[in-house]
DNA sequence: TATCATCACGTTCAAATGAACGTAAACGGA
DNA sequence: TCCGTTTACGTTCATTTGAACGTGATGATA
């Protein structure tokens, strides 16, 4: 059975994002929680966090939980789902939908320590590894 | 002498972006030349395209030259150091700046070929290569 | 050289997005 | 139990983005 995607749920706007970040951090958080974690010089109005989380529920991202006279954020989707699909929207966008073309630019542009280009290297390997052997799911 | 990026520019729109990206393949381009490019189900205006290179010249992406009645749009500044600051942009947003879980998630959501495992690979080992030997730009 | 098709430019318009408020209800401490 | 504080909800507002048009100018062709 293909995985189904709910909704088309066209990529998340920039703030929404930013606020469905720190409640996917936190794993649930009250408006409040999410203002504070929120880094300092990032200015946000209480009431514009409130309206962000209000959004990401209406488009089914977050699910709501009454905890008292607080309203309680969690995930309703899963955040690599969400991650995944924004992912694949900017390839689309980006590089037709190749992901190859994307990694070089990448690789060539970003600063890569050299452990870090360990660390990716075996990545690949293990990836690599895994392919020859079992090839389900 | 760093880089001096000239203005932030914040990134592009996506259906700038798809503009832009069309007079990249093509070098330089008029309104005309742009929506013919575009693919077929992609059905956008003549007009609307112009309005989009007009924005892209406005905000300093693309050069407009006169040719006879039409204006020829190339670029203004180098494709490369577009979707660099793009994906600089998206980073930020999605990873926090840092390249690397990114990749993670890459390598493990894209359904890579064996053939782009080894490319990749391929890649790694000569900037590893490339790293040892000389250092500076 | 008159005509017709094409183009540029300014302008417009709706929807989405970023950001914020006012009020009324709900809670905890005095 | 009353008061001050905090919260939810509906609502609003400006800007940006996606999309398109009307008019006047321009060039090729008859």
């Amino acid at each position: 059975m293909a995985p189904k995607r709910e909704a088309p749920r066209g990529a998340l706007p920039k703030s929404e994002l930013e606020i469905a970040k720190v409640v996917w951090e936190l794993g649930e958080a009250t408006v409040r929680q999410v203002l504070e974690a929120l880094p300092v010089e990032r200015e946000l109005d209480f009431w514009t966090v409130q309206t962000y989380l209000r959004r990401l529920e209406a488009k089914g991202y977050l699910a709501k939980r009454r905890d008292g006279r607080n309203n309680v954020y969690s995930p309703a989707v899963r955040p690599t789902t969400v991650i995944s699909e924004t992912m694949d929207d900017f390839i689309n966008r980006l590089f037709d939908g190749e992901a190859l073309p994307l990694f070089q630019h990448l690789i060539r542009d970003r600063d890569l320590s050299d452990a870090e280009i360990d660390e990716l290297q075996q990545t690949l390997n293990t990836l690599k590894a895994d392919r020859k052997r079992g090839r389900s799911s």
